[in-house]
DNA sequence: GCCTTGATTCTAGCAGTGCTAGCGAATCTG
DNA sequence: CAGATTCGCTAGCACTGCTAGAATCAAGGC
């Protein structure tokens, strides 16, 4: 039994060994470095030991994103505690959001722009990644008109970001206008919706 | 001189059946099917006839790129042409944008999504891109507030549109409620700021 | 203590990718 | 008709994700 158990520690181990070799490999140089070969030499093991543990290189890289949502989520929450006011929050969240996809684009393109097999939006989406979205939904919220269902909104903020960070980063919008885009789309979030 | 100009006029065609094969593949079977070999095979000729005529795979993206900015320029056009009042030519003209990315996911990729060495933010772009980006300014103009920059706003309501298209066509939100989402988006577009 | 049994890790290889060097043939020029 | 030049092809490089089967190591029974 004990010795089992030190296997499967071991075993856990090494697991984690592989995600965060991912995830530093991909930060530093991108995903496009991040091969199998390579991630194997990081942990000085073979390349099929890889196969082991994940499925497949896309299922190292939800891992890798999923640990990206719980830290995002992290973020968000401080930056919105520190806030005051409803429109306060919103804006220290969308700037909490903005600020973690620029400063992390590899773990932000595992987490919402490359092809990755997760369930996202359906309650079998891990824990970290409906943590995250719960925080967005916090601070959307509030600012929700009478009618309007606040989750729908969240997903529509969230939009809204999403796409700001994605095309300033592909080089689609200059990134010195980044702080008064932002500005704007939260400006008009927390303005009455004239319908 | 005849026979020069015969010549490049057949490598004109070439260079057209190319862009259009290459097109034609990744609407059929997505840009992960696009590969040299199958594409040179589509055209009937040799895996290198390709790089005589662009620099790499990524150019032939961006040149299908290029010509998917046409089309949605144009797709934005008439619809914002049959639209009464500035929100109504907002909600067409956003509402083109989306059904464009929805219906021709492979081409919105290319243009869009996809990493592709295409000036875009500079005068330099190519003149497709900005009359795309000229459409959907003359929607959002209109509909700017007086200090607003209307470059800005569309930038940002861009984002918005861009975000909603990715985060659903990759599972991230469910298909279902896209409507409500662009009209929530719409309307807080169209209402006025609180700053 | 030795040998068998079982799991675990590695070597080697497959089928594919984007891209390119250099040969062969077809074409135009003098 | 011979020579020069352009053109497209064959073949191959260095890489990718992934896997079958050999080899190695540790545990258990005698």
């Amino acid at each position: 039994m004990s010795i089992q158990t030190r296997r499967e520690r071991e075993r856990a181990e090494r697991e984690r060994l592989i995600v965060t070799a991912a995830r530093e490999l991909a930060e530093a140089e991108g995903w496009e470095a991040v091969t199998t070969r390579r991630l194997a030499a990081e942990i000085e093991y073979s390349q099929p030991v890889l196969y082991s543990h994940f499925k497949g290189k896309e299922a190292i890289m939800a891992a890798v994103a999923v640990q990206g949502c719980a830290e995002l989520a992290a973020e968000m929450r401080t930056a919105s505690r520190a806030a005051k006011g409803k429109r306060g929050r919103l804006t220290a969240v969308g700037e909490a959001y903005t600020a973690f996809a620029r400063r992390r684009p590899a773990l932000y393109d595992a987490m919402f722009t490359h092809r990755v097999d997760l369930p996202f939006a359906t309650p079998e989406a891990p824990a970290e990644l409906q943590e995250a979205f719960a925080e967005l939904l916090a601070a959307v919220e509030p600012i929700a008109a009478e009618g309007d269902d606040p989750g729908l909104l969240t997903e529509t903020y969230w939009a809204g970001l999403h796409g700001l960070v994605t095309l300033m980063r592909s080089g689609r919008l200059p990134e010195g206008a980044h702080e008064r885009r932002l500005e704007l789309l939260t400006g008009h979030f927390t303005a009455e919706a004239s319908r």
